[in-house]
DNA sequence: CTTTAATACGGAACATTGTTCCGTTTCGCA
DNA sequence: TGCGAAACGGAACAATGTTCCGTATTAAAG
């Protein structure tokens, strides 16, 4: 049985087609003037009306969430694509810059994560159920090769990543913020004996 | 030489009024609508024009920071009325719930304290600054009289019921959140031996 | 009390953005 | 190819924030 997703895709071909258009043309929009963004600016990079906007996502807290999930998705896929490509050790370390960038881009939600409003309160879930794992397997591959120490807990890394990276709340991740993370990520990296 | 205030009173009669009357239509449409309610609406109210709500404050923050600072000012005015007309027991009973009716009108004002806003920032602070004195001049009273433990410190009491007085995120106080306040209140309650 | 200049007021006018509605277009299918 | 259903686009409307300037009010000077 094939379960079925949560968003139903629709049928026909153009509805499909503006759905994608409007997701990442809301992912761009979001991420340069926030998620307070006119209705219109979204519609108009996506290249179709404000009605199909509408039609598609009725809310403005569900083209956030789908934005969301998809980012968080990307985010997931990218762990097993980085772990094909380098060495584990390597791997692990690109992958924690890309989850990097993808806390500090969504600062902007903050706000919304605390509105209060109920159709934001699995995103964390949604988040942590999604990207555990991936930290996961490369943690313990990273682990398995002598990379890094072996009783690091996933969750606690994304936490304290998280955590780290949201200094001033104003968006720059260019600074010391991106300093601290790697003290956090030499924290791990495991060194029985041997000097650097 | 008198502490210049931080706030400027103006000089003319009709400024001070019109501000004054801001501040109270404020107030009830703050309770009412929250504070995203419409700006006409606070001006008409208060009987003015929006030219001059916008007069007096320029940026919505500015009003939310004026009725926001009135408040806690009136709930530690109220201690020292409270302390002059009941025993200290009751005393510090009514100043508590007095309390909780300001933790819960403020429901509102939860997104914009976490917004990031600088303008907010320093808000909790006044609240601590202005209200922990209140508490305490009450709690020593009180012990004083036996009424409650001693050692019972007045920040703790305050953050533990505004905590417990924001259970749900939309509204009403009637409910548990009044009953777990109770409990908590008893909890204070000095009884050495005696059975109630 | 009258004059006067500064200050403050009011609200129309404009700008921005959310939301709806319906005539037109596109799509999938027979 | 023709047809009915589905989707589209964007004008139109509504709600709200913000500015601007002619008018009214005030306090002080004469």
């Amino acid at each position: 049985m094939p379960a079925s997703k949560g968003k139903k895709e629709p049928v026909r071909a153009d509805a499909r087609r503006n759905l994608h258009a409007l997701l990442n043309a809301a992912m761009q929009v979001f991420a340069t003037s926030g998620v307070d963004a006119p209705v219109r600016d979204i519609a108009e990079r996506a290249g179709v009306g404000v009605g199909t906007l509408y039609r598609h996502f009725p809310q403005r807290s569900d083209l956030i969430v789908a934005v969301f999930r998809k980012e968080v998705d990307a985010c997931a896929a990218a762990a097993a694509t980085l772990a094909d490509q380098y060495e584990p050790g390597e791997a692990l370390e690109r992958w924690l810059d890309r989850f990097i960038e993808f806390v500090a881009a969504k600062r902007g939600l903050s706000a919304a994560l605390h509105s209060g409003d109920p159709a934001y309160e699995h995103l964390p879930q949604y988040l942590m159920e999604h990207l555990a794992p991936a930290a996961a397997g490369l943690l313990q591959a990273a682990a398995a090769a002598g990379k890094v120490r072996p009783d690091v807990q996933p969750v606690d890394l994304l936490m304290g990543i998280a955590h780290l990276s949201s200094p001033d709340g104003k968006g720059s991740i260019t600074g010391e913020s991106r300093r601290m993370v790697s003290l956090l990520i030499d924290g791990l990296r495991y060194r029985p004996n041997a000097a650097p």
